[in-house]
DNA sequence: GCCAACGTTGGC
DNA sequence: GCCAACGTTGGC
């Protein structure tokens, strides 16, 4: 099991889209560092949806269904996508600054890196946002 | 809306 | 292959 954490701008697709449309093909990255962590993504990861622009926090957990394969959107290039479902919702959003104010999350891409769309997270660095929202899994 | 950080492009 | 210029992202 991995664990993962992917930005989304609300306003183009948020958590509570994904929550209402069951499913989502994770398109348009463009990144060579992101798209090669897309492409670690096993099937059962748990990823953490995070809310860039705007609310700058963590909002939920999404899980990947479907492991990675060519991106129906990109017109060239070597680019590829995966599938998420809604896992569970957080009970609190963990808000970006309270991600930066914590000590155990500070080489998180988050902080390190924040301009990284897809990231991988520590097994503890991911419970700890668990614990940051009050959810269990 | 600004600007810093980073990635990409393209001339040499 | 280097590096300057440019574009994009995303927090503030």
């Amino acid at each position: 099991m991995n664990y993962w954490l992917v930005k989304s701008e609300p306003y183009v697709f948020s958590y509570d889209q994904l929550v209402a449309d069951g499913r989502s093909i994770w398109e348009g990255v463009r990144n060579y560092q992101a798209r090669n962590n897309l492409r670690a993504m096993k099937e059962g990861d748990l990823v953490l949806f995070y809310h860039s622009n705007e609310g700058l926090e963590v909002v939920g957990i999404a899980q990947v269904i479907t492991e990675f394969y060519p991106d129906p959107t990109a017109e060239k290039g070597d680019w590829s996508v995966v599938d998420l479902a809604p896992y569970r919702k957080l009970a609190r959003a963990v808000p970006l600054k309270d991600i930066k104010a914590t000590p155990e999350l500070q080489n998180i891409g988050l902080v390190r890196n924040p301009r990284l769309s897809v990231m991988p997270l520590e097994a503890g660095e991911f419970q700890k946002i668990l614990e940051m929202g009050e959810t269990e899994i």
